[in-house]
RNA sequence: GGGGGGAUAGCUCAGGUGGUUAGAGCUCCGAGCUUAUAUCUCGGCGGUCCCUGGUUCGAGUCCAGGUCCCCCUACCA
């Protein structure tokens, strides 16, 4: 009989639990805890002095909050550090902002309304970079506090003192501030202040706006120039019109899309061919004012046909497609090759404007036709419509045709002076007067509309055009054309390219598929544009000479003030961004001139590259960088990432230090919706960070993501959080169960200690599991491998249900012998704490939550001792189990040794493999009733096995099978049994050449066992002889019989019933149902009850003591069936052996 | 346009060098187990292995051609 005062009023050292958690106030609960304790300090104390394992964190942009997606990366951040802080490392734990660059500015003019650059220059610079830099503040508050939920432990900066700055800065910038620092508060104009976020003496997060980010770009570029790789290229470049700036190659690809535009066919009249015309064809209207050549191809076809009274001058392969419906009007004239059209003067539509003249001449004199081998065969004309200001190919055409270039428009999208009614209007909004104006010139052919993919503006979506603009490059260097390992020093020397892919080769790529995608990209990649026609960015260090042309890039600010012969008051008491570093003039070092730097801002990406050296002290502190520089690991999303941020770290990492920027990258994918497109607001799909952490909870986010094939795109939806949560609410049910359990029998950790020789086999194999897991996913996490962590945490959990819980359960019964109880208790409590500390990291808040408890509250020990890394609790040396005996347990899971140590001497790999066999046999036992149509609760006499399971545990091992599939007895037996019979399996590989055509005819006759068997263990089937070693002669289960065989295990059940066995069943049946009315009827395991069973068989009496014990009932009434229901109690029909019973149950109130 | 990868159950995917009756998880259906559990166990339904040819005793696997999808890359007018 159980102790029906011990009610949990007693005092346990464990706290009372729910049923039923509520996840997401754990975690606040925890966040709190965590805060107020200050636990991620005490951490960053106790691992100080470890060995350094640098983790460099990839700036987040701070421009938005932070979404579902970025929670990803960020949970691998975050796991990885704990992981490794668990093992005793030093880390610096700095995560940093993404600050300068166009998507800051896109937003700051949309929150101002504006549309154009022009505005913002009305409003004035200063004011607007101010509010980028609020903005940028506003939103790195807004993540913080985002990624604090997420449970990410890092540097922080305390939000409401980033708002504190936005908000003197808003005042304006010499509004006196001050801030917590490392070692004490740090005071300054706030501008200054702002400039020096992220510094050791500040501490906190990284802000790529920092004075020392921008200011090593400025080393970076002067190296770069130094060796001769800095350069101004002129070139017709993908622009955008409504940003006003050109787009480098890095930033293309995001743009493609698909768009309707107008698709037109218009004649240019040959000169010395009167009456004649080419005819042309393009999709941008806007260029053909712009028309200085025509290109054709020298070997293809062009025909001169006469149509509607033009005679038309079109490529062979076109005539018809070109023509339209109209095309069998047709009739052909001539044919010629291209390169007989060479040199054929033309005039276009456009030659009376003004700026076409200035350009081309009297009457546009220098349109001829060119030789081009791109021209294709299959699109348009055959002939092509070249306007070197309008395109890329084409003003490399022009160049070396010596051909001149017209630039239509400026750099929003106005078409400029000198083009007649097209002067000051937009691009894009021109095509009808340029149709009216073909039309009228008697020019136009044919016109319709085509949809092509067509490069846009990939932050702001606009299509972009060409503009023919200055921008600096860095140089990639040649390309070769050979294989990298055939290359010459000199050669690698001389190209910054190959240099970068040396260091590629040196890092550990993850997936392994990164490798050859990066350096793939640096084949294929052209030169480096890194400046930007903007406002809020680096303020590139290029001053050239207007009066002598002489380059000069300087390498820092310091040396720009050395130099300043003017404008450098307007600098003073500002961060170098513009206006007040345009204001600088400096000597030119070649002639003497005023210089005043090039007003371009750098590409992002170059902020982003740079903090391999600016986070890591390179300047100030060499042996700081030494120690972190290469950095162990580095995570992102790898679409996109190849191209821009692993791409800008390794090309400044190789030019300023020859090394790899770090010893690992590990990429992953995208979060898609849960339908697995894109998510999207309107689509429904879409989720919202701080929305998925209110209604799933931070700790389910995180195991879904870690648990996710980082090679693959996580499908993101409540679908898949509600699986994941009821993985974790299977360890909850654990912890429940053992709480509840240890507070009713207040038991205590440590209180009577049993060896563990002597524990039971279940209790031994439990630990064994629980160490190996400890060090299976020890390793798996050392090689980066979360996904397989989180399987084999998975698998953990499912043991210690399913199969050690759940057999294991009556060793916690009051009835249970004190020494064995003591051992599972103990047991279930270790096993429980060795897997919360591996999930730890994963799912931190649920983990120290259950720890915490498991721990016993109020004889946790917070203090720092100070003593080292190895004195940590939960290593080798000092074990967890005596920390909590002795009440020094640490006060949060988080400031644990990882267990593997402590657990290994709980291995025992042969009873491992004892009992998957067990667990394997039971489960085909299972098949075996399930297949006679024999329930469980049936017990059966007896089972005939063959486990292969020796050893001293083998018995006890076999006793649990028995209790498992319900049988008296279990029997071990070979297969000589009769079970089984002889099959013949024919080793194919081995005979099937000297078969040749019987080959399936053999086959087929093994299969039904028409086997003879001759001497010498030879076999004849289908009229072949086979020899021995051709042959394999397995044992099967006969048929007929109750068997299951699976890799060699065998269960047989003998499932003869004796009227006592059946009786017996009855009993179990009738318990089972008594169970099933307690639950429906909501009573608790403490409550007793009264009850009744009509018209069960007589002999059940017998097992009244049994039924009654089992189910807690103080009184049990036999009666005849029938009768009216009892009114108020349980009702519950049972099927038994002699037929249905009437079950009647109710609380018993003593 | 160039390069790479893929197509196997309703869904997500495994299936060295050709080999016997193509598997797993999820879903669905049925049964079983269980006063820690919404867990779990057993069984079933479900297949033109994208299509067409070829090589072979034998092809999901190898070869050729085709169709469709994804990724990387690219201003072709």
């Amino acid at each position: 009989m159980p102790c029906r005062d011990a009610r949990g009023t007693l005092r346990s050292m464990f706290r009372p639990v729910d049923a039923r958690p509520d996840l997401v106030s754990i975690e606040h609960e925890m966040l709190r805890s965590w805060r107020e304790e200050g636990v991620f300090e005490r951490l960053r104390a106790q691992t100080t002095g470890g060995p350094a394992w640098s983790f460099l964190d990839g700036p987040i942009t701070a421009n938005n909050p932070m979404g579902v997606h970025h929670a990803w990366g960020r949970t691998y951040k975050d796991l990885f550090q704990r992981f490794r802080a668990s093992l005793g490392h030093e880390l610096r734990w700095q995560q940093g902002f993404d600050c300068q660059g166009l998507w800051v500015e896109v937003n700051v003019e949309r929150e101002l309304g504006y549309t154009s650059k022009r505005q913002i220059e009305e409003q004035g610079l200063a004011e607007f970079i101010s509010l980028c830099k609020q903005r940028v503040l506003t939103y790195a508050a807004r993540q913080t506090e985002q990624s604090i939920r997420l449970g990410m432990w890092m540097d922080w900066n305390d939000p409401a003192e980033l708002l504190k700055l936005r908000d003197a800065l808003a005042e304006g910038p010499a509004t006196p501030v001050t801030i917590a620092g490392v070692d004490g508060p740090v005071s300054g104009p706030v501008e200054q202040l702002i400039g020096r976020l992220g510094t050791p003496e500040v501490g906190g997060s990284y802000f790529t706006f920092s004075d020392e980010n921008n200011d090593l770009i400025w080393t970076f570029l002067a190296t770069c120039h130094a060796r001769g790789w800095l350069y101004k290229g002129s070139d017709s470049m993908p622009w955008c019109a409504r940003c006003g700036t050109g787009i480098s190659q890095h930033e293309m690809t995001e743009g493609y899309a698909d768009r309707e535009d107008p698709s037109l066919y218009f004649g240019l009249a040959l000169v010395d061919r009167p009456g004649e015309e080419l005819v042309a064809w393009t999709t941008t209207p806007w260029t053909v004012a712009a028309n200085v050549a025509a290109a054709v191809h020298p070997t293809l076809d062009y025909e001169l046909v006469e149509f509607d009274g033009r005679k038309l001058w079109i490529g062979a392969s076109r005539r018809t497609a070109t023509l339209g419906g109209g095309a069998p009007r047709a009739v052909l004239l001539e044919t010629r090759k291209g390169s007989e059209l060479i040199g054929w003067k033309y005039r276009a539509p456009f030659d009376d404007l003004p700026a076409v003249r200035e350009a081309l001449g009297p009457d546009g004199a220098a349109h001829r036709v060119i030789g081009w081998d791109d021209v294709g065969s299959e699109e348009g004309t055959c002939i092509v419509h070249i306007a070197p200001g309008c395109g890329s190919d084409d003003h490399k055409l022009g160049v070396a045709e010596g051909l001149p270039a017209i630039a239509p428009i400026d750099e929003s999208g106005f078409y400029l002076d000198g083009f007649g009614a097209l002067s000051g209007r937009e691009w894009h909004e021109v095509t009808e007067d340029v149709f009216a104006h073909l039309t009228a010139a008697k020019s136009l052919l044919r016109r319709e509309k085509i949809t092509h993919r067509y490069p846009h503006c990939w932050r702001c979506a606009t299509p972009l055009v060409f503009r023919l603009v200055d921008e600096w490059f860095i140089s990639m260097g040649p390309l070769y054309e050979k294989p990298r390992d055939q290359l010459t020093k000199a050669e690698i020397d001389a190209s910054l390219r190959y240099q970068i892919m040396s260091v590629v080769d040196r890092i550990t790529w993850l997936p392994e598929f990164g490798y050859e995608r990066e350096l793939d990209w640096l084949r294929n990649m052209s030169d480096w544009m890194i400046s930007k026609k903007r406002y809020w960015g680096l303020a590139l260090p290029i001053y050239e000479c207007a009066s002598c042309g002489k380059v000069e890039v300087l390498s820092s600010r310091k040396e720009l003030e050395g130099r300043a012969t003017a404008g450098a008051a307007a600098l003073e008491g500002h961060t170098a961004h513009r206006p007040y570093i345009d204001e600088v003039q400096i000597d030119c070092s070649g002639c003497g001139e005023k210089v005043t730097r090039v007003p371009d801002v750098g590409n992002p990406w170059l902020d982003a590259g740079i903090v391999s050296f600016s986070t890591l002290r390179y300047r100030e502190d060499p042996e700081y960088w030494k120690r972190w520089f290469p950095a162990d690991f580095i995570t992102e999303s790898f679409p996109g990432q190849f191209r821009n941020w692993f791409y800008s770290l390794l090309a400044m990492s190789t030019v300023l230090a020859s090394s790899e920027p770090t010893k690992t990258i590990f990429g992953y994918g995208l979060v898609v919706g849960a339908d697995g497109r894109a998510m999207h607001k309107s689509w429904g799909n879409s989720i919202e960070f701080d929305e998925a952490a209110d209604r799933m909870g931070a700790d389910v986010m995180r195991w879904l993501f870690v648990g996710s094939r980082p090679e693959e795109n996580v499908l993101f939806g409540w679908e898949a959080a509600d699986e994941t949560r009821r993985r974790l609410l299977v360890l909850w049910n654990v912890y429940a169960f053992l709480v509840g359990q240890a507070r009713s029998a207040r038991w205590t950790p440590g209180e009577v200690e049993v060896p563990a020789s002597s524990r039971s086999v279940m209790d031994r194999w439990i630990l064994s599991r629980s160490a190996e897991l400890a060090s299976s996913v020890e390793t798996s996490l050392r090689a980066y491998d979360a996904y397989a962590a989180v399987r084999r945490l998975e698998q953990g959990i499912d043991e210690l249900s399913t199969w050690y819980l759940r057999r294991t359960r009556d060793q916690f019964a009051a009835d249970a012998p004190e020494r064995e109880r003591h051992a599972a208790f103990d047991t279930l409590h270790q096993a429980l704490l060795t897997l919360l500390r591996v999930a730890a990291p994963i799912s931190p808040f649920f983990t120290d939550s259950l720890y915490r408890n498991l721990v016993g509250n109020d004889q946790t020990n917070g203090s720092v001792t100070g003593a080292g890394v190895s004195e940590v609790v939960g290593g080798a040396a000092r074990p967890l189990a005596g920390a909590i005996r002795t009440g020094s347990a640490p006060g949060s899971i988080h400031l644990l040794h990882w267990p593997t140590e402590e657990s290994a001497g709980w291995r025992d790999s042969e009873l491992e493999q004892a009992m998957e066999r067990i667990i394997r046999a039971a489960e085909l036992g299972r098949s075996v009733r399930s297949a006679a149509g024999i329930r469980t609760r049936q017990p059966l006499a007896r089972a005939r096995v063959v486990l292969g399971v020796r050893g001293a545990d083998a018995e006890a091992l076999q006793n649990i099978l028995a209790d498992e599939l319900n049988v008296k007895s279990v029997e071990r037996v070979d297969d000589a049994s009769g079970l089984f019979e002889r099959r013949v399996k024919v080793l194919l590989p081995k005979v099937a050449k000297r078969l040749g055509a019987s080959t399936q005819v053999v086959m087929q006759a093994a299969r039904d066992g028409k086997v003879d068997f001759l001497a010498n263990g030879a076999v004849a089937i289908a009229g072949v002889e086979l020899a021995a070693d051709e042959i394999e002669i397995q044992a099967v289960p006969r048929e007929g019989q109750h068997v299951a065989e699976d890799d060699g295990l065998v269960v047989e059940l003998d499932t003869s019933l004796t009227p006592a066995l059946v009786v017996e069943g009855d009993a179990r049946e009738v318990i089972r149902a008594v169970q099933e009315s307690r639950k429906s009827a909501g009573l608790q395991r403490e409550d007793r009850v009264e009850m009744e069973i009509r018209g069960a068989p007589s002999e059940l009496e017998q097992h009244r003591g049994e039924i009654v014990s089992a189910v807690g009932a103080l009184r049990c009434q036999f009666a005849k069936s029938g009768g009216a229901p009892l009114a108020g109690w349980e009702r519950a029909t049972v099927a038994l052996s002699g037929g249905d019973a009437e079950l009647f149950i109710r609380r018993a109130t003593e």
